[in-house]
RNA sequence: GCGCCCGUAGCUCAGCGGACAGAGCAAGUGCCUUCUAAGCACUCGGUCGGUGGUUCAAGUCCACCCGGGCGCACCA
């Protein structure tokens, strides 16, 4: 068990145990403890005696007193290494703890093997994250890039917390928008042979159709079918957007493709369930799903006049295929500008007697790009928007990724290009990169200068008293948790403010302490230390999806 | 009009119901003959959009209001 979760349950066992024997006659409410804010309020804190205050009918700090005097045996019988213990505040049980109580997270960390961060909080429930789920129309641009890191990061993480996580990609191959894509190309075709440009109404005016008007001609007739075209141009898009994720570091472990899913005939299926289930109701020739029946603001149209379904109904087919899939949890991450498709897949879902609640939507806000003080301007209207190789191209995979995940994926960003592509301190992730680079250096110094880590057994009890070094290794302490909070709550994001807090601790150490040079027993220590928070830092970045450079 | 998201330092953003609200940038000041100065130390900067409510405790939860973004198709 990590050292901090297995400090805190004895923290909580002793707090538990102490209030029993303080006051027997008060029920015991639920345990909090925490890690203050403030250094000077302990190692660890507690509400309980404010908890109790109530049902005792005594002032929090009396509680917190007669808790507190009961506390050092409870520690004891606990195994908790309590130092003292002191009432503060409005009624906290602020604990102190006994120096190098946190030596053994360099046995831990140095026995996991670059899986320190692992937990098995997620109980090995199985979750499938889709994302991008971009149409295969065009390009990536630059939210996509955003759910992409987003997306990614979240699986590593939750893979990392003991979820069994897979990546899945939805493919809009089939419908309308198909069909306007062939027929774009065809006009692209045309145009190539000398013919006047004809695009269709809402079609992709993009120039990136010239190049695959070229490549199609080569082996197809110009009069080909519409089909062809639109199947051709979809295959070349997909694999281009492939190779875009893949250099972004990102590889998903699912495509499920519109189409399949329709020569499947699930949408039919589904028409038919939700018909035999009396959520369907036929008005102006179409058929509707009485969507309002389950918290829609609108019935919706399931299958127009003409005889065609709408959009929605192989959503709802794809999404109880997910279910069907035997997951526990499907996360989608959306655009937000398809939040309004939300309520009528859940509507549909919920209309076939599916178990809704298993489906998470996080919306994925919008990216505004800012270079020099200015909004790059990205109008998606006559195809000229910034792609997301572009975007990699100027700004490179480490500071997009770790840019991206410095904020929650439900707010809106500016994107400071200038800041990102800043190979300077002021840049965060080079900050923190360049504190895995500094470490790394000081392991070549020191393993020319003859100098050893020691295992972690041999630490002498009172090594690395030190404030910067207690603070980095209580900052290495703190990973698993931290792992779990941000696959729990679905925010990755957090991850970046934590390599953030770790680097800074370790530039901290690293100026205060010097590691080459000092005495053997410090120099070795250190350097254990110093490997140790390598190791930490590396798989930190490795959830992010950021590189962690040897040297800069 | 309805729905979703967002209003926290000059700017961009963190902040799991807890004790004096944080970081980076911007502005200013120190520190390189010693393991990477892409670093460290420090100064400046805030009625957490507003009003009520819940709570021992609210930036955090609830309601309403104001401001900004986006969406409200028999397009996807």
């Amino acid at each position: 068990m990590a050292i901090l979760a297995d400090i805190q349950q004895k923290a909580r066992d002793s707090l538990a145990a102490a209030a029993a024997a303080a006051l027997p006659d008060v029920p015991l409410p639920g345990v909090g403890v925490q890690r203050p804010r403030e250094e000077a309020h302990g190692d660890l804190a507690s509400n309980l005696a404010m908890a109790m205050a109530a049902s005792a009918r005594r002032p929090p700090r009396q509680v917190a007193e007669a808790i507190v005097a009961q506390l050092p045996a409870a520690a004891e019988a606990a195994g908790l290494p309590l130092h003292r213990a002191e009432v503060a505040g409005p009624g906290f049980i602020n604990l102190f703890l006994r120096p190098g109580w946190l030596l053994p997270v360099l046995a831990e960390v140095t026995a996991a093997q670059g899986a320190y961060a692992r937990s098995e909080a997620g109980g090995g429930r199985r979750v499938l994250v889709e994302f991008v789920s971009a149409n295969p129309t065009g390009p990536l641009n630059v939210v996509n890039c955003r759910a992409a890191a987003f997306g990614d990061a979240l699986v590593r993480c939750l893979n990392a917390a003991g979820w069994r996580a897979e990546s899945e990609y939805y493919v809009n191959d089939a419908g309308g928008q198909f069909r306007r894509l062939g027929e774009s190309l065809r006009a692209r075709a045309i145009e190539l042979r000398g013919g006047e440009l004809a695009l269709p109404e809402g079609g992709y005016p993009g120039e990136y159709l010239i190049p695959l008007a070229e490549a199609f001609l080569a082996a197809h007739p110009v009069d080909a079918p519409v089909q062809a075209y639109a199947r051709f141009a979809v295959e070349r898009i997909l694999a281009q957007q492939k190779e875009s994720l893949a250099r972004f570091g990102v590889v998903f472990d699912h495509f499920t493709h519109e189409s399949a899913i329709r020569a499947d005939g699930g949408p039919e299926r589904v028409v038919a369930a939700l018909a035999a289930a009396g959520h369907t109701f036929e008005r102006d020739g179409a058929v509707w799903l009485r969507s309002t029946a389950f918290g829609d603001n609108d019935d919706r149209v399931l299958v127009k006049r003409d005889g065609e379904f709408t959009y929605r109904v192989p959503d709802i087919a794809y999404h109880a295929g997910k279910l069907g899939r035997g997951y526990d949890v499907l996360i989608d991450v959306l655009g937000q500008d398809h939040h309004g498709d939300v309520a009528s897949v859940r509507a549909g879902l919920a209309g076939l007697g599916l178990p809704v609640e298993r489906l998470e939507v996080l919306l994925n806000q919008l990216v505004r790009l800012v270079r020099g003080g200015e909004t790059v301007r990205m109008s998606k209207r006559g195809g000229n928007f910034i792609s997301m190789d572009e975007f990699l191209d100027e700004v490179g995979t480490d500071a997009a990724r770790f840019f991206f995940l410095m904020r929650t994926i439900d707010t809106h960003m500016d994107f400071d290009i200038d800041l990102a592509t800043r190979q300077a301190s002021e840049n965060p992730v080079y900050y923190v990169q360049y504190a895995h680079a500094r470490i790394c250096s000081l392991l070549r110094q020191a393993a020319e200068a003859g100098l050893v880590a020691p295992p972690p057994a041999a630490l002498a009890p009172d090594a690395l008293r030190h404030p910067a070094e207690a603070a980095l290794m209580l900052a290495m302490a703190e990973l698993p948790e931290e792992v779990r909070a941000a696959a729990e709550s679905r925010a990755p994001h957090r991850m970046t403010t934590y390599a953030r807090v770790l680097a800074e601790r370790f530039h901290n150490f690293y100026v205060q302490c010097r590691v080459i040079g000092e005495a053997a027993p410090v120099a070795a220590s250190r350097l254990l230390l110093a490997d140790a928070a390598r190791a930490t830092l590396a798989e930190t970045l490795g959830l992010l999806g950021v590189s962690a450079p040897e040297r800069m």
